[in-house]
DNA sequence: GGTCTATTATAAACAACGTTCAAAATATAT
DNA sequence: ATATATTTTGAACGTTGTTTATAATAGACC
């Protein structure tokens, strides 16, 4: 309940908007009763987050990736950059919040974000044979890794005035992807 | 005065510990008289986050970028890597502060960044032919933006547990550039 | 030096914030 | 109906960003 208005004040309005009052004065309780039930704001923010991770899983569960690797990897990345367009505000309240330094994220959080790496992990599974699956795990990272960025600064409109998130993602999963198959290498990190 | 006090604090406590009152007293002045100089808190975190920026370019300006492209990549994302390493509050500021709806950043700070771009730019261009401008900056602007990406999960410890951002920019680096050159087509965006 | 003016710094105030807690209201069980 | 456990409240504390009238200071001119 408290989540639910808390998800409609961040999507309006980001992090800067989100305050216990105002998640309070949403649901019609006063502030104290927050406190009766999170031990925090950052405990609320990080349950919060945890949700806004479940709706990005929703929107990339279905996709087809066993079409090959390639196709599999760019379904993947259009669904992100479909999410990160839909829900900007969201998306971007993942990384703007950062715990204070003694606190760190629940458990029940990173499964989340390792639930994601496996869909990525999926999709490229057919470059890799038996016995490497460390790097498959590596190489899923780099490449989900690389499309946050993207996503993050090309949103902000902090590094590509004139270019879109799409574009840019599509030289990084053609060339990548092209450079690891034809890399005879293939050592793990 | 007031920036290099701001400077201390968000090195040593991050945004949160970045406040008027705090600079103040750092300085030896009121409140008030930070409101003479600046006229908001925003806009004294946007000129912290320009000296940021020159910081982070003085540490890249000298490297060797004309050994090759991908020594001179990675000569790149070495130093990048070194400064979020260096300074991993300030760096997180950069991305943490998020302006609010209506206002953007100035002028400089995006001739900061573009000055950043231009490391990179120059490092691939042996890659590109004349002409071929436009993409040489696309190329640039993906494989920063990944650096970006990689940095940002990898010191969250959000993504990466028990992988170091060195050996998932190595990779990062390794394929992209491979894939970059074996690429018959080379289509621009 | 003394006076007038322009700049600079201050202190106090305002509203809103996160957080706490004793007391009031409510629900539950006997 | 009474006693107990739970939930909600309202007020309070300290801190935040921001504003503004007032005080302090500096510089210029006679």
């Amino acid at each position: 309940m408290a989540l639910a208005a808390a998800w409609r004040i961040a999507e309006a309005e980001g992090l800067r908007g989100l305050t216990a009052r105002r998640v309070a004065r949403e649901i019609g309780y006063t502030v104290g009763t927050l406190y009766n039930v999170f031990t925090d704001l950052d405990d609320l923010v990080v349950q919060l987050i945890g949700r806004i991770f479940d709706a990005l899983y929703e929107e990339l569960r279905e996709l087809a990736l066993d079409d090959g690797p390639e196709a599999g990897a760019r379904v993947l990345v259009e669904g992100y950059i479909r999410f990160t367009g839909q829900h900007p505000k969201l998306w971007s309240l993942l990384f703007e919040h950062q715990l204070p330094e003694g606190k760190q994220p629940p458990e029940e959080n990173e499964e989340k974000i390792r639930r994601l790496l496996d869909l990525m992990e999926r999709a490229l599974a057919p470059l890799f044979p038996q016995g490497r699956e460390a790097q498959r795990l590596h190489v899923a990272r780099v490449l989900w890794a690389s499309l946050h960025g993207i996503c993050s600064l090309g949103s902000a409109g902090k590094l590509a005035a004139g270019e879109t998130r799409t574009t840019m993602v599509d030289t990084l999963v053609t060339h990548f992807l092209v450079g690891l198959r034809d890399d005879p290498v293939k050592q793990p990190a």
